[in-house]
RNA sequence: GGGAGUAUAGCUCAGUUGGUUUAGAGCACCUGCCUUACAAGCAGGGGGUCGUAGGUUCGAAUCCUACUACUCCCACCA
């Protein structure tokens, strides 16, 4: 039989991922029989492709999916997919504009049409490439957020939580997107790392029925025109006759108050600040507790308006009036100093533009109420962050919250199930048959043309924050009275809630927390029990990945390379959660050549000639070893699973297959050349590879389940993805103690070997002295073997040409034979003199202190004389030997 | 400005309630090997005064204090 010797990924993986679909291994059912094991997936944006963070992301949730699968849970991993509101509307837009069509003309209707159309086309392809992956999701149970259901789900909470008053509606300064024209929340708006360029302008405004001035700083001249007053601090003597008075704002010649508050900062600019409610938040405060006026000057689309009362610059973007004013202040020498200023600007995250902050009628919920159960859930431990230091981000966060901005000006989303009056009035309902007759109460010659639906759409996360529930259909059972799922369909009942949620640390507030608050509210329970935190993707200097770095390599191409499961490992192998991965291409080739390490195994196994005997001695030794050193390994893998340490669960299976299996036990039981192996010990061999496979399938799906196949013949259903997660039996820790001085031993010898130049062809001898030499019978045929030992000598007389160690406070020792360079053995007999010294004089320095021998426990005592022991003893050998030497 | 976190080998990280050698792993590095499972490999090796300065203790990478550096989150000065 021959068999390449390089493992080829490109080969199998497509054949298997289809047979795992066609055998519906990935799809999940009510089954009381099974404990249910969900998690859903973060939906990924309809806009997205698959980058590197959801790489990350999707192979870890995978393996604990196929992990709890192989455990006999009824394993479910729900994909699916995020309409991305702004996103997607941004994307629309732009390819209508390519083909000349502006969103204006076309209409709501037309552009949802094309919205729709885009979503179809591009909005599966990310799913498509977690497939390459190898992600187990159940396909079939694949959602979207706006599917119909879920889009009911969506209109019956916010009608929810209007009726049990969480929702209002309010004047409030939002962030504005000027090209979008569009809300933003908070988390939509970006602020340059190291702020950006601005210039302070500083101008003269004069008091009136006086021939002083004040001068007040501002980045925004062109807002002046909304100016409705100016603040000094109380406590700045400079200003503090000018309290009461009134300015006159340049231009326009409108009075303003001069008013004192202590919000100014004295040594900031010139420590006089113009006031503009309508233009900025702080001043939208300081207006209100002073009740001054609000001139809003500025339109929707970014350019002044009427209200700034300067004809030349209406109509005019607030940047290009920024230009002319300064000029026309420059002339009429009222402009006292520029000064260059590093500011931080907000911009949109989607568009880019400068954000506006602007007045406007928007929809909010209420959070601080009912976010309270959502804080203790996790402050007790209910729900579990991984790692846990999220849990105080979490908590200032919550404690913090302000209410939440839910409309957005776009087409692209949820429209707001609220319908307006003639006479401004509106309800809100969950259809327009209901919101007429809700109208018709208050009016009754209301009809339905005379409703008019609110044109907005609701934030994106307020339709994910229903996500874990939703795509179990769970609000076709949704109580309207007591605004709750009171009986959960079969489905949302088993498998809710998930197990644990997979996601990125950066959407912790808009997506975590206000999913946990939704469970609790509709289904008075959490939405899962643990959510694991991934780090941020990050090339080798530490950068973010990004599109526009261009550092990110592609996922598909890494693939191809090194195979879905070499990408998968050298994803894990070093990220543990809520670390950021330093992304080098170097860990998928690590992850690449673990996989042809097993194959090779592989080849091994199967090359062999069998002959029909009973295993000798020494393969039983070595297979009792494995064994128990398999269940060892299991009970450290498990721990790791237990704690979410995904990295260190994978790197114990990838030192056991290894280092123990293929480095150890493979060259314990590999016959001489030629020489065929007893079938008893081949196939305990194979038993322990095949338990490898099972250990090894969360990490590496593709290749295990191809030798799976190849080690036998097995029925299709039979497959490595179903089979039974192998449990930890108990271990003998003795005969892994007695293997690891035998290893111990073994590696000494060939380091013998190595620095005297010794060929590992040609046999020595070894001679132990020591008072245990049972310790080394169980292992001495195997020791023999891997150290290419002609004979072990216990407690013999070595020749005073012998190179010699210490295992274990035994000394042993290599008779020379003539491999001995008598100046190099001196010169280095004479540098182990010195450590040993030094190490002893440590040691003795600990025992001669009075404080420690009084007072240290007895078994920290015994080991330090043991020590000094052990030290005294090489240093008497040593300079027996040095002396002999001459 | 408020909050949190981190600092251990060239890199990424372990180090469980202070106590088994003068601190471990993977990768990288160096040396020697094309030893018929695997050069995508084998064998061996070097490398750290555990961020700095104090303190507690018989004993500190581990506990305490201060400092320094970096990271993240929140808020944000016109």
């Amino acid at each position: 039989m021959s068999i390449a010797s390089k493992y080829n990924p490109a080969e199998v993986e497509d054949k298997w991922y289809k047979h795992w679909m066609d055998q519906k291994f990935f799809h999940a059912q009510v089954n009381p029989e099974k404990e249910p094991y969900t998690i859903v997936i973060p939906p990924p944006n309809v806009t997205g492709v698959l980058h590197m963070g959801h790489m990350l992301n999707n192979t870890i949730q995978d393996v604990l999916i196929r992990k709890a699968r192989m455990e006999g849970k009824e394993a479910c991993w729900v994909p699916g997919t995020d309409h991305a509101s702004i996103a997607t509307e941004a994307k629309v837009v732009a390819m209508l504009r390519e083909k000349g069509i502006k969103k204006s003309e076309i209409g709501r209707d037309e552009f949802m049409k094309y919205a729709w159309e885009w979503k179809e086309k591009y909005g599966g392809i990310i799913l498509e490439q977690l497939k390459k992956l190898g992600a187990s999701c159940d396909w079939d149970r694949t959602s979207f957020t706006m599917d119909e259901g879920y889009y009911k789900a969506v209109v019956q909470v916010f009608v929810d939580l209007y009726r049990k008053g969480f929702i209002y509606r309010d004047l409030r300064m939002i962030n504005w997107d000027c090209e979008a024209k569009t809300a933003l929340s908070n988390e939509e708006v970006m602020y340059k790392e190291d702020g950006e360029k601005s210039v302070l302008y500083h101008i003269r405004y004069q008091i009136k029925d006086s021939k002083e001035f004040v001068v007040i700083a501002t980045q925004r001249p062109e807002t002046i025109m909304g100016d409705t007053g100016i603040a000094v601090n109380p406590k700045d003597p400079r200003f503090t006759h000018l309290i009461g008075k009134k300015a006159i704002v340049p231009f326009i010649n409108r009075e303003i108050p001069i008013i004192a508050d202590e919000y100014v900062e004295l040594d900031f600019g010139s420590g006089c600040l113009k006031i503009t409610p309508a233009h900025d938040p702080n001043d939208y405060e300081l207006g209100k507790k002073h009740n001054l006026e609000v001139i809003d000057t500025i339109n929707l689309d970014g350019t002044l308006n009427e209200r700034c009362e300067m004809p030349e610059y209406v109509g005019k973007d607030r940047f290009i009036v920024r230009k002319m004013i300064v000029k026309k202040m420059r002339e009429a020498e009222l402009l006292v100093k520029e000064e260059d200023f590093i500011t931080k600007i907000g911009r949109s995250e989607r568009t880019n533009t400068v954000v506006e902050p602007k007045l406007s009628l928007q929809w909010f919920i209420k959070m601080k109420e009912i976010s309270r159960t959502a804080l203790k859930a996790v402050e007790e431990d209910e729900i579990q962050l991984h790692p846990p230091k999220f849990k105080n981000t979490y908590r200032h966060w919550m404690e913090n919250v302000k209410d939440w901005c839910i409309s957005r000006q776009l087409w692209w989303g949820h429209r707001i199930p609220a319908w307006f009056l003639p006479d401004g009035d509106f309800v809100v309902a969950n259809t327009e048959e209901e919101a007429l007759k809700l109208a018709q109460e208050k009016s009754p010659n209301i009809t339905l043309a005379d409703l008019k639906q609110d044109e907005d759409v609701l934030d994106t996360w307020a339709s994910s924050w229903l996500w874990p529930m939703a795509v179990f259909n769970g609000f076709e059972n949704f109580d309207e009275k007591s605004g709750r799922i009171e009986q959960p369909n079969a489905e949302l009942a088993y498998f809710y809630p998930t197990k644990v949620l997979v996601t990125a640390p950066e959407i912790l507030f808009f997506w975590v927390a206000r999913m946990i608050i939704a469970g609790y509210e509709y289904m008075g329970e959490m939405p899962f029990k643990d959510v694991y935190l991934t780090g941020i993707v990050r090339d080798k200097q530490g950068r973010k990945m990004s599109k526009s770095l261009g550092n990110s390599p592609d996922p598909i191409e890494l693939m191809q390379k090194y195979g879905a499961d070499g990408v998968r490992t050298g994803m894990l192998f070093s990220s543990p959660a809520g670390n950021d991965l330093p992304f080098d291409e170097k860990l998928c080739e690590q992850g690449r050549n673990f996989s042809n390490k097993i194959w090779n195994a592989f080849r091994l196994l199967k090359g062999l000639d069998v002959v029909q005997t009973p295993s000798s001695n020494a393969e039983k030794v070595a297979i009792q070893w494995m064994e128990n050193r398999l269940n060892q390994a299991l009970v450290e893998i498990e721990d790791h699973y237990g704690k979410y340490r995904i990295s260190d669960a994978l790197m114990g299976t990838y030192k056991l297959i290894w280092d123990d299996y293929c480095a150890w036990f493979l060259e314990m039981i590999k016959p001489a050349y030629g020489d065929p192996i007893s079938e008893e010990t081949l196939n305990s061999s194979i038993a322990i590879f095949e338990k490898l496979l099972k250990v090894l399938h969360p990490f590496m799906p593709f290749i295990t389940e191809e030798l799976w196949h190849s080690m036998g013949t097995r029925g299709e259903k039979d497959c490595i993805i179903v089979a039974e997660w192998p449990k930890a039996a108990t271990y003998d820790k003795g005969i892994i103690d007695a293997a690891s001085l035998a290893f111990e031993l073994i590696s000494q010898i060939r380091n013998i070997r190595s620095s005297k130049g010794i060929s590992p062809k040609e046999p020595l001898e070894l001679i132990i002295k020591t008072e245990k030499p049972e310790a080394y019978s169980q292992f001495q045929q195997l020791i023999e073997k891997l150290g290419n030992l002609s004979s072990i000598q216990f407690n013999g007389n070595a020749p005073e040409m012998s190179f010699s160690f210490i295992i274990n406070s035994d000394e042993c020792a290599i008779p020379a034979g003539n491999n001995v360079d008598l100046e190099k053995e001196k010169a280095e007999m004479l540098k182990e003199l010195e450590y040993a010294k030094g190490f002893l004089d440590s040691v003795m320095k600990k025992l001669g202190n009075e404080r420690f021998v009084n007072n240290a426990p007895a078994q920290v005592l015994q080991n330090e004389q043991n020590k000094k022991a052990d030290a005294e003893a090489k240093i008497k050998t040593l300079e027996e030997s040095l002396a002999k030497m001459g």
